[in-house]
DNA sequence: CTGTTAGCGCTTTCAT
DNA sequence: ATGAAAGCGCTAACAG
């Protein structure tokens, strides 16, 4: 049978209300007895049933990390930054794959977390306009959102300055001559996809380069779209000397198509990601790349998220935008001619 | 306030059991009150509070996943996957992420997961000698390892034929030509390290391969350790031609070594790795290597270890050994000379 | 078929 | 400083 508060109460001759106060460290407790409590406690080997306690607190000390794919290098780190966060601060994370299903596997996912009861949850990816969203405002479970945000101007997001990150990678571009620049974007229901999109259309003003609408690829944040982006660009008349891609992933993706096609880079053209996961940075890769730091994106969504909305619960929302950072490596070079 | 069972006994003019019937699809309801209630749950928009309902029914539907690490891209595959299957089983899970200080992390972990009182815990490696386990069977908390599992011989596992696995891996290696193999090896502790070592050893000696003791390098399963290894070996006065890491992981820093090492693979050495991971397919990558199908290993891990240990509680262990298969691609070739 | 009642293991008033 | 007792929201006998 399972140690309970009780059988701890008895050894010790105690009441439970007593062995509770011990538990949780609070006052009114004479030292004799926090330490016979503690002796029998360890004696009997007893841990505390977190589920009983969340009946009372209300609290499960759990956090939901909603992301659409594990497997997705950019979500494989920040999830297991969110993962190691969460836990220095006493949580667990239940982790919900949606698999870009988004729609029904994510409101299928928020209906477990709410009855789980978790006490907050942590979104990697939310289209900008996401009904499903309004049922934890209606139960009252704060979330916040990381990487791509909602059009709501009261949500919680950390997120990286996407109109001026893409704007000064075409800013870098434009300064190595090239004037003919392929952008392979992502799907529009996202936020980052728009702003990226309007950081290109920007400088593409700003910089004079040709504003061809061939050039602006849907890549669907995904390897195989990407992949036929990039074909598409490569067998225009007038083949791009630079492809911009709207994340590492695609950009990756446009690599290995540009190998395919028989092109060096970035002799033959160059090649730029955002985002700089890991990979990017890699030796064998060496991905020139707009920095948004995953790592201390998710970092900071999660702390700001477990101190002051979870641990208390402050009414001012947590939006910040970080500022990413032109990160230049092996895959840009002037244009050849 | 939060809308409760009673609440909607109320409405419905029923009482609460027979709310409780019809929340859990039990017989003994007529159709109408069962419709009656059904009504009121929709019209209050009640969901059931699992905390509550876990208080009495012992059961969580929650399992727990205990990995070294979730940017580690076999480890990323298989978590989703055992997400994914987990969900379709009605389980939740939640992600413990050990970093590889296996010890004080994982027996922390194991605590936390026994207090959330999971159903069952998943571990996606374990040395071969765990302490900590112990702990699990005495709170009759089951669970199962795959990819590495246990000496005890009750314990539950899916793994794969790592002896065979390894075994004919070299025994390709010897078809190809080549008879300086350097080996590199994961650490003692893990039973793929010694298996596979093993299945090396074996090898070996019945395809007469050179034996000495310096082509056998610990690459730690990790790409730093690997990479020197490979470093290592390559500086070796006799230079091996072929080289198989014990794990994809290591067989990728392997590849990146020799390319800084201006050695063309499979032309000047050949690169063979163990696990295939989806990396490894990738064009670009395209390593030969013995896969082991992480995604089905974990698939069926899961599978069995909820059907059997978890809607059941068969006694029989669950063990499992897949035969790995021999994938050819192209960082190996015929010995050059 | 339906209702009443007793807990699940714990925290939390409210007394003492 | 300590104890008694009242629940948290739900399920599971047990009675009808």
């Amino acid at each position: 049978m399972k140690v309970t508060i009780e059988d701890i109460a008895k050894v010790a001759s105690v009441s439970v209300s007593t062995v509770s106060r011990v538990l949780n460290n609070k006052k009114y407790v004479s030292e004799d007895t926090r330490k016979k409590v503690l002796e029998v406690v360890k004696e009997l080997d007893y841990r505390p049933d977190n589920i009983a306690r969340s009946m009372i607190t209300k609290r499960t000390n759990t956090i939901g990390l909603v992301i659409p794919d594990l497997t997705n290098p950019f979500y494989a780190e920040t999830s297991k930054v969110i993962v190691d966060v969460a836990r220095e601060y006493g949580f667990s994370t239940i982790i919900c794959n949606t698999d870009n299903q988004s729609g029904l596997r994510q409101e299928e996912y928020i209906d477990t977390l709410q009855q789980k009861r978790v006490d907050g949850i942590i979104f990697g990816s939310v289209r900008t306009k996401e009904q499903s969203l309004n049922k934890l405002n209606a139960a009252d479970i704060p979330y916040i959102t990381y990487h791509r945000r909602l059009e709501e101007d009261d949500s919680n997001f950390v997120v990286s300055d996407d109109i001026n990150g893409i704007y000064n990678a075409v800013e870098y571009l434009a300064s190595l001559g090239h004037q003919h620049i392929g952008y392979i974007s992502g799907p529009r229901c996202f936020s980052t996809s728009t702003e990226r999109l309007r950081g290109f259309l920007k400088a593409r003003k700003d910089f004079s380069i040709k504003s061809d609408p061939q050039l602006i690829k849907d890549g669907g944040y995904s390897e195989e779209q990407a992949w036929e982006a990039t074909q598409e660009l490569l067998e225009l008349k007038i083949r791009p000397t630079a492809i911009l891609a709207a994340n590492d992933l695609m950009a990756l993706s446009a690599l290995d198509c540009c190998l395919s096609f028989d092109l060096s880079v970035p002799d033959d053209i160059s090649i730029m990601g955002y985002d700089d996961i890991t990979l990017s940075s890699h030796a064998r890769i060496n991905l020139t790349t707009v920095s948004v730091k995953p790592k201390i994106m998710a970092k900071k969504a999660t702390k700001l998220f477990i101190e002051k909305k979870l641990k208390k619960s402050e009414e001012k929302a947590i939006q910040v935008t970080l500022e990413p950072k032109l990160t230049i490596r092996k895959t840009t070079a002037s244009k050849s001619n």
